[in-house]
RNA sequence: AACCCGGUAGUGUAAUCGGUAACACAACAGAUUUUGGUUCUGUUUUUCCAGGUUCGAGUCCUGGCCGGGUUACCA
């Protein structure tokens, strides 16, 4: 995975480096990520970070950091902290540029006052419903509002004490004076600012009207100087507007460019749901590894550099598009094929005695670290007379594709020896509670000295040596690949979730080598998956997430038989 | 309904002022393998429809069809 490799370029890039062959902008490329401070920041964000940051550094540009902060009732400082975190996690850096909308609040607030002087702006006393139904609908003009002649004095006296703080919230709010019977809904003389008694997070009670959306974002970028103001799909709408206040305004006019946001199969990304699902405890927390937060990738083992070649696979264009899970976790597994060292662990045991191995004794067999990648070395493993397999990994009576241990079956046992089941020993309920073998001692290490050949090779832990821990076990969110299918009307996308997404093992099994393992180391646990170390972990009972399967052709060959 | 945007293998993308459809993943088959992992090889499947312009159309034009967005004092 190598993010400096030449992608084709997008047509993002395209706009990007016409711009640069014709001088648009004197040669400057600059753009910003704002997000809005009211949730944390998930894969699709990290897609439009990547493009943002990465169309900056491409391009010998700036990217800057912005938070949209005009709408105080729903924003906090605990958002803006973790959207920081999350970018720099992600891999990139806004220096010195970090921004507020509301750091804009006064200018924004002087060019409100010059568009009312130019008669562009004007203060609606109208109420809320009224304004509403005043809009019209989209083959319907919309109705003048009584208020929308009154005179610039009148307007600006009104304005003035509206920032004076001399109304209650909703008495009244500052409209462009664009175009009520315009095909464009949200030309029909859009609101500027209106009156919220709300503390700012950052601004405090300094202000109690608010500027919206629109009358805020493209002046943010004016001011930064932004040349490519790249947002995405649901915003087109809003272009006109964006361009309709800096054509007004006379200034800076960046050039907004819209693309397709990423939506992924089993999960959804909307923050209002991701919200629904934390403070109603359906998920534990914003980094519950379930759902598709930075932090909840993050907890669940995936690597920044997965996700930025994640989000450079997905590719940029304008029309809709829903991402498959799979290739999201593609990305990972190769990712960390690469760099994780394997270890053992036995997940749902069943114990193996090897009956002619001497009772007391053990050894130390020698096992690589990762195949992939012959500088990570060996490691030693305990090997003993008892042993834990999955229990997955035997049958009494295996169907013909089964290669694993069963009765009168020769496997090997992964850096150890090659052993043979005699037999198994069952409980009153007839289950089998014991498997027993033989092990052959000219095969130690793994080989047979006579070349003869075994189907399967299993993992083990020694029963004597292993440590103990916890397991977690993520499914998908959602059983549905979209969530929002549902054939009950009388449900919602919340009757789609997955009752089994987290199963927790409590009594697994680990080679004794990763009992020293850290928070948030990644390991693969041979033929299972990649695993990582869980901030839940305590010293002696370390707490493992499974971060994702291996492929597994034998899972795939019992889905076809049934 | 009006306005805006979009339709290329199953999925995601490419084909850069019109030049004869490709890549990745998935699926399937095989090889290799001390992980039923990895790696390698091969196979299947594509331009929404109908006209038009042209020697030639995924690309341009016209008309349909289908999908998404918008109709918040959210962003």
């Amino acid at each position: 995975m190598n993010d400096n490799a030449p992608v084709h370029r997008d047509f993002v890039r395209q706009i990007v480096e016409d711009d640069l062959k014709t001088g648009k902008w004197e040669g400057r490329v600059q753009t910003r990520f704002p997000p809005e401070p009211n949730g944390y920041l998930h894969i699709g964000h990290a897609k439009s970070i990547c493009l943002n940051f990465g169309i900056a550094k491409e391009y010998n540009g700036l990217c800057n950091l912005r938070f949209d902060d005009t709408n105080p009732e729903k924003e906090d400082t605990e958002y803006v902290d973790s959207i920081m975190e999350d970018v720099r996690w992600l891999g990139f850096t806004w220096d010195d540029r970090l921004f507020y909308a509301s750091d804009y609040f006064e200018q924004l607030y002087e060019w409100a006052e010059k568009l009312i002087r130019d008669g562009k702006a004007y203060v609606c006393s109208l109420p809320l419903d009224e304004i509403r139904s005043g809009r019209g609908t989209p083959s319907v003009p919309g109705v003048a509002s009584t208020y929308r002649s009154r005179t610039v004095e009148e307007n600006l006296d009104l304005f003035r004490r509206m920032r004076a703080g001399e109304f209650g919230d909703g008495a009244h709010v500052l409209r462009a004076k664009i175009d009520m019977a315009h095909p464009h809904m949200l030309l029909r003389d859009p609101i500027m600012y209106r009156i919220r008694h709300a503390e700012h997070h950052r601004t405090g009670n300094k202000w109690c009207i608010y500027p919206t959306y629109d009358y805020a974002h493209g002046q943010s970028d004016s001011i930064e100087k932004i040349t490519h103001s790249i947002c995405t799909l649901e915003f087109e709408n809003h272009r006109p507007l964006y361009d309709w206040y800096c054509q007004a305004l006379g200034i800076h006019h960046p050039q907004q460019i819209e693309f397709n946001r990423l939506n992924l199969t089993y999960t959804m990304m909307s923050k209002r749901r991701l919200l629904e699902l934390v403070k109603g405890n359906y998920v534990n927390g914003w980094d519950d590894p379930r759902i598709p937060t930075i932090r909840g990738l993050r907890r669940r083992g995936y690597t920044p550099e997965a996700i930025r070649a994640f989000c450079a696979y997905v590719g940029v264009t304008k029309h809709n598009a829903v991402m498959d899970m799979g290739v999201l976790e593609n990305h990972i597994r190769e990712d960390l094929n690469r760099r994780a060292e394997r270890r053992m662990a036995v997940l749902n045991p069943i114990k193996v005695v090897i009956t002619n191995y001497p009772e007391g004794q053990s050894e130390e067999m020698s096992a690589v670290n990762n195949p992939e990648d012959p500088s990570a070395g060996s490691r030693t493993v305990a090997f003993g007379r008892e042993l834990y397999i999955e229990r997955d990994d035997f049958m009494e009576d295996p169907p013909k594709k089964f290669f694993r241990l069963s009765p009168g079956k020769e496997v090997r046992l992964r850096w150890a020896y090659f052993v043979t089941c005699t037999g198994v020993i069952k409980n009153d309920a007839g289950e089998v509670t014991e498997v027993h073998c033989t092990y052959d001692p000219a095969t130690r290490g793994g080989d047979a000295p006579d070349g003869r050949k075994v189907k399967a090779t299993l993992h083990w832990v020694s029963a004597k040596h292993a440590v103990a821990a916890e397991v977690r076990l993520y499914d998908h969110l959602f059983c549905k690949e979209d969530p929002d299918d549902v054939a009950d009307p009388s449900l919602d996308w919340k009757s789609n979730l997955n009752p089994n997404s987290l199963q927790v093992v409590t009594n697994a099994w680990l080679e004794p080598e990763l009992g020293k393992a850290a928070i948030g180391d990644r390991f693969q646990f041979e033929r299972l998956g990649y695993f990582c170390v869980d901030a839940d972990s305590k010293p002696g009972k370390p707490v493992f997430n499974r971060t994702v399967t291996l492929k597994d052709q034998w899972a795939k060959e019992q889905t076809k038989g049934a």
